[in-house]
DNA sequence: TACAATATTAACGAATTATGTACAAGTTTT
DNA sequence: AAAACTTGTACATAATTCGTTAATATTGTA
């Protein structure tokens, strides 16, 4: 398999061999799948490297399928669909896909975005195993779990995607409205005073534990994630 | 101004003021051009962090703007323009843009597209660290940090952004209205006193710790950041 | 030198921003 | 259905920044 797996989900028949066609001509590998629930079993079974998606589709819709991939993946997804609202091409990009593509589409111009998508993809860094470790913090999110000093800690979903967020970039700074954005998601429309106590909460859980690394408030700004790498390798 | 320059190159100046309106109120600075030398010119002195880019416009054409951008830089680069043959998307997409919308645009789906591409972006290894090093100076802006002989130096984030842009061009001076207009943003109006105490505040953490740069009053014009590179690599 | 224009500095208070506590609404667990 | 927990908001308090003012110093020029 040279260019890798793609996952096509969509009902419609034809759409689905003009796709496939073209794709395996392309020298990828297809996977159809014709409803939400089977999509859902051939994505985890088979790990597909692209998602081509039609949000209307049967039981599972397309925006379910969506937030499950991304809850899991940051692999390449782009909705093919006929709903032509801005209402639905904003959520579906909001949401995590990559591009929005309207049918009756153009074949030449769907495997342009294709490529657009993976050229961008590829220089990225992806972090699949959802796990950070500084020092002796480590912050799992496929177990959903806080070890501190090899301790487990418990803490809820959100102050756990929380800190996540802050430390797969560290040392950056985001703005709260960043940090709602990113963590809490678009739909959430809210005060950004959430942010603070949330860190608030973080901070009593993490205090005095290490040296290396901390919570930081950047005034006017923000917060980050702050971590020295004192000490050369010796 | 934690968000970022986009750099909008279009001749309609509808288009440029609904998407520089909407990006400004995301928190965005926006900057427009007309032509596509004027283009050039201030993508290689600015130094954008996003492009918006309307491959219909005068003088040097939007598709080799494209191809220069590319050569030099991976920023996310997204066409919008009224040109709608498939053959032209294609190229677009070919040519190194990560997205292309068409004219008339909903300034809705725009603005969830290229929050899209950032998304993909900041993945990326290639995010773009906006920093500036003057021997044992460095101002890093997506850390808010400023660091003196390797010792963080605290500093407010005005001050930052001060000598953030003293800094990115060296030599060149600023008015204090210059200064006020691109730092603390056009819709401030105050005093242009303001600008000396931050000067002053900026001196006094950085007083004495080099000879090769200093921040220098220019009598009856203003102030820059000077920098001599004296001694060659020894 | 003297004078006017411009720049530096210190100090103060208003405004902005952050933190901590408490509570209520919503969830999940028991 | 009650209990425990999570989550978001409100508000009081604390901390810091920022802009102004005004007094002092410096520079340029007649």
């Amino acid at each position: 398999m040279p260019l890798g797996k793609v996952l096509i989900i969509d009902e419609d028949k034809n759409s689905c061999n003009t796709l496939k066609n073209a794709l395996e001509k392309d020298g990828y590998s297809v996977i159809l799948s014709h409803d939400g629930d089977e999509a859902l079993i051939k994505f985890n079974a088979l790990k597909p490297d692209i998602i081509l998606l039609d949000v209307v589709i049967p039981k599972t819709d397309g925006w379910q399928i969506c937030r499950e991939v991304r809850k899991k993946s940051n692999i390449p997804l782009i909705i093919i669909t006929s709903k032509s609202e801005t209402f639905d091409k904003v959520l579906g990009l909001e949401l995590g896909a990559d591009d929005y593509i309207l049918k009756p589409f153009d074949i030449k111009e769907v495997m342009a975005r294709i490529k657009a998508v993976n050229r961008r993809v590829n220089q990225s860094n992806i972090i699949e195993t959802r796990e950070v470790t500084y020092d002796n913090l480590v912050v799992n999110m496929s177990r959903y779990e806080l070890r501190v000093s090899g301790k487990i800690k418990d803490a809820p979903p959100k102050e756990l995607e929380l800190l996540f967020y802050l430390a797969s970039n560290p040392n950056r700074v985001y703005t709260r409205d960043q940090l709602l954005d990113e963590v809490w998601g678009f739909e959430y429309y809210g005060d950004s005073r959430t942010v603070d106590v949330h860190i608030k909460r973080l901070r009593e859980k993490l205090d005095g534990v290490s040296e290396q690394w901390s919570i930081k408030t950047v005034w006017g700004v923000g917060y980050k994630f702050e971590f020295n790498e004192k000490f050369g390798d010796t």
